[in-house]
DNA sequence: TTGACAAGTGAACGATCGTTCACTATACTT
DNA sequence: AAGTATAGTGAACGATCGTTCACTTGTCAA
């Protein structure tokens, strides 16, 4: 099979998955591929477990593997566009799985507010919280202090931890009664339209 | 079914779909639930169909929709965190299907520099392009100018296109000889270590 | 206590699954 | 021109798929 060819049924695979949310059966493939045996479609699927594209599971079911939703990461803005023929050997990554390490715990909060902007935090903003974590020094923390929800750094002061914000137009929390961690923000989310 | 197990049975769907990139089939989702009869699983995927977190195509295998990988989107930071009674009912939101619209022609760069930071965007952020977008006034393009690249804002001045950064220490570029867009920035991603 | 509904059991159904067989067609090398 | 991989064909296989049947168990209200 050419490289062409078979990078053509990659980006078939690819929008199939992303469309259905599952990878197409050996049948399915042969009306997808314009091949009329399964053991045509076998040959592919070697090829594709050999690159690491897809996995097969005990019952030979295929598994989604480097073909799954994400975005091509392709470099760095300095050194700008790959050329179309380097784009095919760039890793695919999922932004679910790359900002997302623990589901259960993980949350999405819109930012209202300018308190964060000096961090690069701006009004509209998605953060991504972990709830649970331990915050550490310097941590951008999601907290319940004296009955009000904020987001600010965390930061210890003689022994005692206050929140500052990044915007010096704000002032300094200091806590007078209770202060509740709810969640680190673990990452930023901004959506052009 | 109580509402509880019902929940809990969509946490293990969840947990299972993330782990194997695919639902289970009814016989897997047998022993997943710990019964021992289909037609009792055909039952909570009936469930499942009512309140939109899978579909079914014409073949009957389901396909995940409310069930996705993402994360749960759940108020503002002034609002704070939903008591744990609430969070069920928020949307799971893939961060993947969020903001890539465009799947063939997006792509991940890693920023470089802080010429755009006062828009918000620090060295070392990720930024998803969009290929071959074509730009509005004010968008955030990366663009190859004079044989260099850069990411600014896409501006026009007398007609004319000119490139200005988000950072006062820097100046507008007037391109000399060529300026190619190669993509809108679409949006901002940052993650904390 | 009884009745009604929801949830689970166990078995069967045809359809499709992934795998494998022997074979043919195409492409490329020597 | 002959030889050799590579790609595709067509048919068969047992296994598992999702669906559906009649039936039993559990739960809660009247």
């Amino acid at each position: 099979m050419s490289k062409e060819t078979f990078q053509k049924r990659i980006t078939q695979l690819r929008t199939f998955l992303s469309e259905q949310g599952r990878l197409p059966s050996y049948s399915e493939m042969c009306e997808l591929f314009k091949v009329k045996s399964k053991q045509a479609v076998a040959r592919v699927v070697d090829k594709l477990i050999e690159h690491n594209l897809v996995e097969k599971d005990s019952a030979g079911r295929l598994i989604p593997k480097g073909i799954k939703g994400g975005a091509r990461l392709v470099g760095t803005v300095q050194a700008g566009f790959p050329s179309a023929a380097e784009e095919e050997l760039c890793d695919i990554m999922s932004l679910d799985d790359f900002l997302i390490t623990n589901h259960v715990a993980s949350f999405l909060l819109k930012v209202s507010g300018d308190s964060m902007i000096e961090a690069g935090i701006q009004p509209d903003d998605l953060v991504l919280l972990e709830r649970g974590k331990q915050p550490s020094k310097g941590d951008i923390v999601v907290a319940e202090v004296d009955h009000e929800w904020t987001m600010k750094y965390y930061e210890k002061v003689g022994g005692k931890t206050v929140l500052k914000p990044a915007n010096k137009n704000y002032p300094t929390i200091v806590p007078k009664e209770e202060l509740v961690v709810a969640g680190v923000v673990t990452a930023v989310i901004r959506k052009y339209h």
